[in-house]
DNA sequence: GTCCTACTGTGTACAGTGTAAACAAGGAGA
DNA sequence: TCTCCTTGTTTACACTGTACACAGTAGGAC
């Protein structure tokens, strides 16, 4: 259920996934759902997680690039292009509904990946360069969803060595 | 209309903006808005420009701070503290709605003021350089919107500091 | 003054949505 | 066999966006 939740989101975006089109694409009442979902939200939420194991699994395989400063960078390649190949699934991912939320144990593992890659770079307290990093491949993931941005990756690429080049020098002075 | 709506939607949030509640709020006939905007997405593009000129009058207020890079600073927090006291306008405002299309030039104008200042940093090709500050914040103020990090005005400052850094050296190398 | 036209607003109706309630089939354990 | 739990169905309801037909109201032409 939860796997023809995500082939509808990704077909037909977020307006397509209805619990009477889920429900006859699994051949099933409409009903049915609700035996294994409290609600449509809950449901959305299940299929968000799986979309954070997913997304864990790119990130992990992206940081195998050498040396640690390309791996940073390709690990944000590799968010902004699973961003753009599910747009849909990556809004309902990111808070695009309410109440349907995610256990922190789900997106945490994804942003481990992350950190520890950011603390490889760092050293001493990484925290708010890993904020950085996230934040800049969140925002030009989302930006360029929108259209706002090119959904180029040199972009991407770009702002991330920038990030990078500024994490990996001793920490900025303060404002 | 726009207006109400623009009420609406800050305090019942996204879904409470239905055209029904909008009429009763403006003491019309449901049916009456379609006198005015073809369908409900219109009406939010249009609630979207506005919310779009007045973030633009709140980054022209902070861009006075000086120096160059305080002011770079000071435009990242305006932009962060504009989602967080507006989040459904800015969920609206940010693609939220699929055919709800804002006019370049409405966003263009809050992006320009951004795009001065960091040229004003960087001197040269600021484009990369604009997109990773626009980046990073957008970045954070959605992550912070939807509780994936804390909405906390250092996170931002921290951040906003460490690209105006790179922005202000020399150009990163290249990856 | 009278008519025409455009604009704005109303009322009704319909399809699609999430979801609550009552009921049915089928297997597990006593 | 009887009972209970899980799963599913059917029906029904409130709410949504919106298409349609109609009404009032202002301004200009004659």
């Amino acid at each position: 259920m939860i796997d023809a939740a995500t082939v509808l989101l990704d077909e037909q975006g977020e307006g397509g996934v209805t619990l009477r089109a889920l429900a006859k694409a699994t051949g099933v009442s409409a009903m049915a759902p609700y035996r294994h979902f409290p609600d449509k939200a809950a449901l959305l939420g299940a299929v968000a997680e799986a979309g954070f194991a997913k997304l864990a699994a790119v990130l992990t395989e992206a940081d195998r690039a050498t040396p640690a400063k390309a791996a940073l960078v390709a690990q944000g390649l590799a968010y902004f292009r699973f961003a753009q190949g599910h747009p849909a699934m990556f809004r309902l991912m990111f808070g695009g509904n309410p109440g349907c939320t995610v256990a922190p144990k789900e997106y945490g593992e994804a942003f481990a990946i992350l950190t520890r890659r950011v603390a490889s770079l760092a050293g001493g307290d990484a925290g708010p360069a890993t904020l950085a990093a996230w934040g800049v491949v969140h925002g030009l993931s989302t930006l360029a969803l929108d259209g706002k941005v090119p959904a180029e990756d040199d972009v991407v690429t770009a702002a991330m060595a920038l990030v990078a080049d500024g994490i990996a020098r001793a920490q900025p002075s303060s404002l």
